[in-house]
DNA sequence: TTAATAGTTGAACAGTTGATCAAGTGTCCC
DNA sequence: GGGACACTTGATCAACTGTTCAACTATTAA
């Protein structure tokens, strides 16, 4: 039987470590928001459609097969944490990814989602290294 | 008044685009578990925590000022997807990253967070380029 | 102005989730 | 073995979240 070399919780000490708050408490809190707003699959879907490019939001709806107002609701969590752009053409309102870190948030994860099992090349295209939303 | 070049939904296709499966559903789903166990401040913070090297449970809740049980519980969420390592060590459960993936993830999004009002020297402490659960 | 299209917002309801407590398992030391 | 320590698990309950429907705002075209 392999002997533990410490009896207690041995390799680091059990009080002298630095508070958690090593990170400014501030930035926990909004890294939480994004990932919540990201933590539910219709939602990631609707940002990894967006990450193909801009869309309105008929247009997100009849992808989705969802309702106008569910898509709207949904837009509604992405914008209040920052995910997405939005901007007015003519009668419709075109929504894309805000910008490049949430393309990477985005693309890191699916990636971490297919770890071993899935060609990453594939996901390549869904981000491209350029910025999606050209103006 | 700027006048709007196309009537309707303009420079895109309407139609013409490829469904929302370009990358593979599961994929999807999986990323959204990732991020919703990562949605929540006090698990966040619990990761962060973890980011700085191992600890175990009781040492955990002592940073965190919490019950043992809620930190369990908190665990459990984050190791049903993958996110956290686990290893015995005598009486002490010590806990981890799982990979650098969650780091690299935690990282982006800590510094997504702390966009243009944070130095994010502070944050490249907290995920050291070396993998942080040494064995 | 009126009608039609495009999208947003508020309320209500069902489903989910997180903290807490009590009871359980596993490991060490005597 | 027995007791102490270190967790884990199941149940309960309050709080939150997502969807749906209805009513509302905004833009365009006639």
């Amino acid at each position: 039987m392999p002997k533990v070399i410490d009896p207690a919780c041995a390799p680091h000490d059990h009080s002298a470590r630095p508070p958690a708050t090593f990170v400014r408490p501030g930035a926990i809190e909004r890294a939480a928001g994004i990932f919540r707003a990201m933590g539910d699959a219709p939602r990631l879907r609707l940002l990894a459609l967006l990450g193909q490019g801009e869309a309105c939001v008929t247009e997100i709806a009849a992808a989705a097969g969802d309702d106008l107002s569910t898509i709207s609701q949904r837009l509604r969590v992405l914008r209040n944490e920052g995910l997405v752009s939005r901007r007015r053409n003519g009668k419709h309102i075109l929504y894309g990814l805000a910008d490049q870190h949430v393309a990477d948030l985005l693309f890191n994860a699916l990636a971490h989602a297919s770890e071993g099992r899935a060609d990453l090349s594939r996901l390549a295209s869904l981000v491209p290294p350029t910025n999606p939303t050209q103006e």
